[in-house]
DNA sequence: AGCTTTTAAATCGTTCAAAATTATATTGTG
DNA sequence: CACAATATAATTTTGAACGATTTAAAAGCT
């Protein structure tokens, strides 16, 4: 009993500041490309998927768009990404890749490898890890 | 090699997706005490410690000054903590609780069985992903 | 003592996150 | 067809986060 009390903190508290530390290990990365964590999420589907309305892209992501749309926003000021609004349903905005926005993959490619030589534990752990987060996440 | 790669994506977003699904869980339980999660951190450190400079804070929580000034006033505001600063040293300004920032802790005693209750997992899951965080956070 | 450096906090600008509200378009039902 | 209900996205507001700069006090150095 005492112990899950004592457990909270030891997990709650350590997961919101890896989570914090991880974004920090990206960020030195990222600013190489001009673009935050967030920003990089959303291009890797993109990258992925080509085309997605706001709402895929917070399904995805477990966003809503008062974090989206000015995140997109910016995205496309940046040229990285188009915002067209669709034909058919004229509520959704379709996002889509520009030409830079496509070419940003290739300089995108070493950062996967160079973060995860940044959590130097072994494979195993992060398998382990991996596991549980899901697990986690999928409540 | 591959594998490495997949690893990020599988590792990282579930890491940055579990933190703000955990400050989910805890939204609804501290909005009764009129409280967020950082702020909930910063009073926990206080109910253990008394007084604290905010450098100490700062330490503990691995947040710098630019996030724990605003925060502090407004739980200043709330009339939770006192900002003082110090005779001795007058840079430094000491944090420390008012009656009714002490009076809370026993409102917010309840939290962490419940929330250890949301994650819905087995104790050897919670002391594994105990275990993998902190090592994760000792580099 | 005077000058420089280190330290503590505050301030500023940008971005992210979520709740609440607004605006608009689509759908469903009479 | 008209009108209410629903769905979608944008907007607004509050509160983190973090880097960078600034200000002020303390400590160290010559």
């Amino acid at each position: 009993m005492e112990d899950l009390l004592k457990l909270e903190k030891q997990i709650c508290f350590p997961a919101y500041a890896f989570s914090r530390n991880l974004t920090n290990l990206y960020r030195p990365m990222l600013a190489e490309l001009d673009i935050t964590y967030p920003q990089y999420l959303v291009l890797m589907i993109l990258w992925e998927h080509k085309q997605q309305t706001v709402n895929q892209l917070g399904e995805k992501l477990y966003l809503d768009t008062g974090t989206l749309t000015p995140l997109l926003k910016r995205l496309e000021q940046k040229g990285m990404v188009n915002r067209t609004r669709s034909n058919e349903d004229e509520r959704v905005v379709m996002i889509s890749l520009t030409t830079f926005g496509t070419q940003l993959k290739e300089r995108a490619e070493h950062i996967p490898m160079e973060l995860v030589k940044c959590l130097n534990i072994s494979i195993e752990e992060l398998l382990q890890l991996k596991g549980l987060l899901n697990k986690m996440l999928n409540k």
